[in-house]
DNA sequence: GTAATAGTGTCTTTAAGACATTATGGA
DNA sequence: TCCATAATGTCTTAAAGACACTATTAC
C-alpha cells in the first residue's frame, strides 16, 4: 500500500507573491538569487516544502527565512499551482504559489538571505524596462496572476484593510484601492460605500491630523469579509502597466 | 545544478470535480475505488501526473480513462492544491484539484475503469446520508470547494452556458442557475439580465417547443466571459445541503 | 488669508426586484 | 377548453455616479 517511487514524482516548492503599497504604488517583494539557475536575477521568496509540512506553513517559513517578514499578521492565501514540465531547468519542480498582503511596515531586512530582498513596483516588474528587474523561472506569470487576484478580491472582499496598518483613515483605505486598481475614486462616494457596508470598518472615535487638512477619523478593520454588493471598479484611468 | 532527490519530494496527482445538471440537480461524477486504500468507497476521477505532462493534460487524460468522458469540450480549470501531509495513507501525495463543467450528455460509461463511474447529486455527497456515497481521502472537502467555486463563478462569468448543450433556451439557462444556486429566479428579470449583457448569448432565430407552453427562442453561447455587473445571487430559498 | 483634505448633502442614472399582462403552443 | 411556459411591459427600490458645498486643519 505504498506509492511507487517514481509515480508522479516531483519536487514541491512554495512561492509567495507578497504585495504592499509604498508611496502610492503597488509593490512586490523580490529576492536576488545568489546561485544557479538564474543567479543574479530576481525571484519570488520561496523554497522546498519539507516532509510533514503544510503548504501555508511552508510559505510563512520561507517568508520569514528569506525576507525577514514576520508572516504572522499578513494575509496569506493559496494562489495557483505551476507545473509546466520544464519550468525549472533542474528537473520536475512544481510550485504552489501563494498571495500575501501586508501594510508598508518597516520590516527587518536583516539576517542571512534577507539582505537581498527588496520591494519593486509591480508595473516595473510586469512591464520589462531597463531599470526593472529580470525575473527567474516563470515568476513573471506568477506575479501577474497574483496582482490580478488582488485586484479582483478588492472588488468583492474587505481585503483592502490588509494593506493598511491599524488604525487607518478612510483616505488611507481609498489610497489602497487607487494604487491597486490604478484609478482615482470619488472620495465622498467611496466613504458612503465603505460606511454603508456593515462590518467593513469600525470607528475608533479618534481622529488624526493628516497634512494640512481636516483631521480624519480613525478606523479598525471590521468583522465582514465579503462585500455585498461589490465595490465597483471603474475603467482604469491610469495605465496599469506603467508607472 | 540538480535538485537533491529528497528535496520536497512528493507524488503528484490530479483530481477532477466534474459537475453537470441532471433532472434539475447539480451532480458530481464519482468513481468507485477497486483497490486500497479506501477500496469500495467513492473518489473523484484522477491519478498520477506522468513525467513531461501538463496538469491540464493530465486532468483531461484521467477524465477520459477513468470515466469515458471526452474532455475536449468540457470547461476545465484549476481549482486548488491539497497537500496536507497525511491526506493519503500511502505517503506524501499532493493533488492539484480541477473543476470541470459539462452538459448532461449521455456519455459512454463503457471501457475499463469507466464501469464504476456514476453521477451523484452534490447534496447527497455534501450531506452524508444513508443512501449517499462514502468518499475517499479528503475528497469531501475538494467537492465542497469545487461546488463553491462553481456557485461563485456563475455570479460574475458566463460559465452557466458550459452546463447546457447547444442550442439552449433561456429557460434552460435559468434552470442552471436555479439548480446550482438552489434558488428560484424570476423568469422575466433573468431574461432581461441575460439579454442586456452583450455577448452572453446569441439568438439563433430558431424556436423550439417546450412541453405545453409557448415555443422558446434558441440561443448559442456568446463571446463574453465576464458579467458586468454581476448576476446577483438571492438568499437560498431551498436548503442547499439537502435534496 | 489660501491650500489641502475630511466630511455632508443632493440630484441623476443605472439596474435590480416585483410584479401584471399578453402570447402561443400542447393536453 | 385549460394549463404551462415564453415573452413584454411597468412601477418601485437600491445603489452607484457626479457633483456642490461645508468643515477644519497647516501654512
Amino acid at each position: 500500500m505504498t506509492v511507487p517511487d517514481d509515480a508522479g514524482a516531483v519536487s514541491l516548492t512554495v512561492d509567495v507573491v507578497l504585495l504592499t503599497i509604498r508611496d502610492g504604488r503597488l509593490c512586490v517583494l523580490l529576492v536576488e538569487r545568489g546561485i544557479e539557475p538564474f543567479a543574479g536575477t530576481w525571484a519570488l521568496p520561496g523554497g522546498f516544502v519539507t516532509a510533514d509540512e503544510d503548504l501555508e506553513a511552508a510559505a510563512r517559513r520561507e517568508l520569514a527565512e528569506e525576507t525577514g517578514v514576520d508572516a504572522g499578521p499578513v494575509h496569506l492565501e493559496q494562489l495557483r499551482t505551476y507545473a509546466a514540465p520544464h519550468r525549472d531547468p533542474r528537473g520536475r519542480v512544481v510550485t504552489v504559489a501563494h498571495l500575501a498582503l501586508m501594510p508598508d511596515l518597516p520590516h527587518p531586512v536583516a539576517g542571512s538571505d534577507a539582505a537581498h530582498a527588496r520591494w519593486w513596483p509591480v508595473d516595473e516588474v510586469l512591464t520589462p524596462t531597463t531599470h526593472g528587474p529580470v525575473l527567474a523561472f516563470d515568476h513573471p506569470t506568477i506575479v501577474r496572476d497574483g496582482v490580478e487576484r488582488a485586484r479582483a478580491k478588492l472588488e468583492y472582499t474587505t481585503l483592502a484593510t490588509s494593506f493598511v496598518a491599524e488604525p487607518f483613515t478612510l483616505g488611507d483605505l481609498r489610497s489602497v484601492y487607487e494604487a491597486v486598481w490604478g484609478v482615482d475614486l470619488d472620495a465622498p462616494n467611496f466613504r458612503r460605500k465603505v460606511l454603508s457596508t456593515p462590518g467593513f470598518v469600525v470607528d475608533t472615535g479618534e481622529t488624526v491630523s493628516v497634512g494640512r487638512g481636516k483631521p480624519a477619523g480613525l478606523y479598525h478593520p471590521g468583522e465582514a469579509t465579503d462585500l455585498h454588493p461589490a465595490m465597483l471598479r471603474p475603467e482604469p484611468s491610469r495605465d496599469l502597466t506603467r508607472g
